[in-house]
RNA sequence: CGGGGAGUAGCGCAGUCUGGCAGCGCACCUGCCUUGGGAGCAGGGGGUCGAAGGUUCAAAUCCUUUCUCCCCGACCA
């Protein structure tokens, strides 16, 4: 390719819309502009790593035995009514409605329209297992898309839906597909975890996340420094710390506490470490259940754990008046003991050793000390409620410590069981001639996410750094001085013969100072970089640059072709 | 949706408080010059100041309404 002839409109400026690197750079290095709020056009160095990485993942969904199709991003509302996710979808699909007033929605998954194709054509349990997948362009209206690409309204996904005759088939299918992802992302050259996840409000029994890891990321994830574990923070599991000692319970003691209404000015006031207290916590359903949650002055709730205890479709924190008419006292004060309105009390596993702890009095300006379980205050169920934190306690295995990590979500793979073939009856004949419900699973992909994470986790002060399997070009050919008809014409010979090897070549024939092709060439991040200058071929040289590490190594041009070969080679080739 | 901020040339911004010629840097075009890390000189083009209404002799600037975009929260590939 000839830069002269391209399109590649680099900034030297960063945008003041853009706020994290990744947006900032896919800018200035001309891969995306933007439309609209969360919609971009991919301009064509965008585009080119976009189709590399859908090109591996293709690779990787077709060896493991998916099979591609492709569904319309235009969805009649009748499934969406039919799967009951017209109404509890809300805002986030965007609908609409054609000429004749038939309502339509742009699709922002694809489960209802595969399990009503299935359903259709799939009867037999000789026609299992299968598993579909596409590469579609997908549409959420967002209440707020931002950080460019990876977070936008309109994005590319891999969406893939897997049909199995029972539920250890089905788990098959979901360890096929789990692999076909390490693959994907090791290809990628990519530093990753898979984690286990909550699997919030697609469902179904159990999933893992694809995290990118990167110090931006919008995900805490934690994994053991000695066994495999690993999980989102979401759902990681604390294991809960050694019983005290026995110590001797303390009478009961009513303290006044002027104004001191967090733990940390509590403890500090009364000269007791955080985790001698008690946090106490009041959450709504939003439609009018109450819940008390106890934890560790130390420790913090994690609301995903909470909300998946009680079964509640939504989970808030209760509203200062709520608050006001089950204890009597405002915010600060609360605790378990002497409520004015009973309502269940779930507590963190980590409040059992406890003896002798701070409380809120339900009452203005004062708390208890010495509260103890049992005597003091009753709690209905005891369950595991609180965020990991670095260090704790591996919940597998015996030695490990959890580590902490950024992370940016890239794939999902999801056991959906028969929650979606149930609700649209999906089902098959097996060997007996019965009825039996399909079992599902689906696994996604963000396609421009993970180009966008990519860029997050390989770039410098100059701009990004490619990996090769998913760089727009593996090398650029840099003529130094284009009025040399010499350097022209051996950096013209050099970028013929580089096309030849399979390798893909950005030739930089532009009429420009060096320094000029020298840092577009580095923001654009192309991964290698043969640099010819009149100097060198004097020589019979040229240099070859790599981005990544800035090392440059003066050779002779076939050496440096040879090199050049090899190490793109070796990049993309993956066993 | 709640809270905060911004819309002035393609990009980055000043000007708005205190109304009075619409500016600066980069980019772009022409010429000269220059060629190993975003050169220099000279000349030039480009604006409904987000939109609508109002106040005023006069509005980018003051008032009202509205649209868009960005940031923080809940959602998600």
């Amino acid at each position: 390719m000839l830069y002269s002839r391209y399109f590649i409109p680099t900034l030297k400026e960063t945008p003041s819309d853009a706020e994290v690197v990744s947006h900032q750079l896919m800018l200035r290095a001309g891969m995306i502009r933007k439309l609209a709020a969360g919609i971009y056009n991919y301009l064509p160095l965008g585009l080119r790593s976009i189709r590399k990485f859908e090109n591996i993942v293709r690779e990787e969904m077709n060896r493991a035995g998916a099979i591609e199709m492709l569904m319309p991003s235009v969805q009649p509302a009748e499934l969406w009514q039919e799967s009951g996710r017209w109404t509890f979808y809300g805002k986030e699909l965007l609908r609409f409605k054609d000429r004749k007033e038939s309502e339509f929605c742009m699709g922002p998954t694809h489960e209802e329209v595969i399990t009503d194709l299935v359903r259709r054509e799939i009867k037999s349990y000789r026609q299992m297992p299968v598993n579909f997948y596409q590469i579609q362009t997908k549409f959420r209206d967002e209440i707020r898309p931002r950080f460019g690409l990876m977070r936008g309204r309109e994005f590319i996904m891999k969406d893939a839906y897997s049909f199995d005759v029972d539920g250890s088939a089905a788990d098959e299918s979901y360890d096929k597909m789990y692999q076909a992802y390490m693959r994907i992302f090791e290809r990628c050259g990519l530093k990753f975890r898979a984690v286990e996840a909550d699997t919030g409000s697609i469902g179904g029994s159990s999933s893992h996340e694809f995290m990118v890891l990167a110090e931006s990321g919008e995900d805490a994830i934690v994994s053991c420094d000695s066994c495999h574990y690993a999980a989102n923070v979401e759902k990681a599991e604390a294991r809960p710390d050694q019983l005290d000692d026995k110590v001797a319970q303390l009478p009961l003691e009513k303290v006044a506490t002027p104004d001191k209404k967090t733990i940390a000015d509590v403890a500090d006031f009364l000269g007791l470490p955080s985790d001698r207290t008690i946090k106490t916590l009041i959450y709504t359903s939003g439609t009018g259940d109450l819940v008390m949650a106890l934890l560790r002055g130390d420790h913090e709730l994690n609301e995903i754990k909470l909300k998946n205890s009680l079964c509640w479709e939504e989970i808030q924190m209760a509203s200062e008046e709520q608050i006001m008419a089950v204890t009597g006292s405002p915010i600060g004060f609360l605790g378990p003991i002497g409520l004015k309105v009973k309502i269940p009390i779930i507590a963190d596993l980590g409040i059992q050793g406890l003896a002798n702890t701070v409380v809120g009095a339900n009452e203005k300006d004062v708390h208890f000390t010495n509260a103890n379980l049992e005597r003091d205050f009753q709690v209905d169920r005891f369950i595991d409620l609180r965020n990991v934190v670095s260090g704790d306690a591996c919940p597998r295995c015996e030695q490990g410590k959890l580590e902490m990590w950024r992370g940016i979500e890239v794939g999902h793979v999801f056991k959906l069981g028969t929650k979606y073939s149930k609700a649209l009856n999906a089902t098959y004949l097996d060997a007996d001639g019965k009825e039996q419900i399909l079992f599902m699973g689906c696994y996604g992909i963000g396609i421009g996410r993970t180009v966008a994470a990519a860029i997050e986790q390989n770039h410098d002060k100059n701009g990004i750094i490619f990996p090769i399997p998913i760089a727009p070009f593996h090398c650029s050919v840099v003529a130094l001085n284009t009025k040399d008809k010499g350097v022209m014409a051996e950096a013209e010979e050099i970028y013929f013969k580089l096309e030849k090897c399979g390798i893909e070549v950005l030739f930089d024939d532009r009429d420009e100072r060096p320094g000029v092709k020298f840092k577009d060439n580095d923001l654009i991040g192309i991964p290698l970089q043969m640099v010819i200058g009149s100097k060198g071929l004097a020589e019979g040289k040229v240099e070859v640059k790599i981005r990544k590490t800035g090392e440059v190594l003066f050779l002779p041009i076939e050496d440096a072709i040879a090199h050049i070969q090899q190490l793109v080679g070796s990049s993309l080739n993956y066993e």
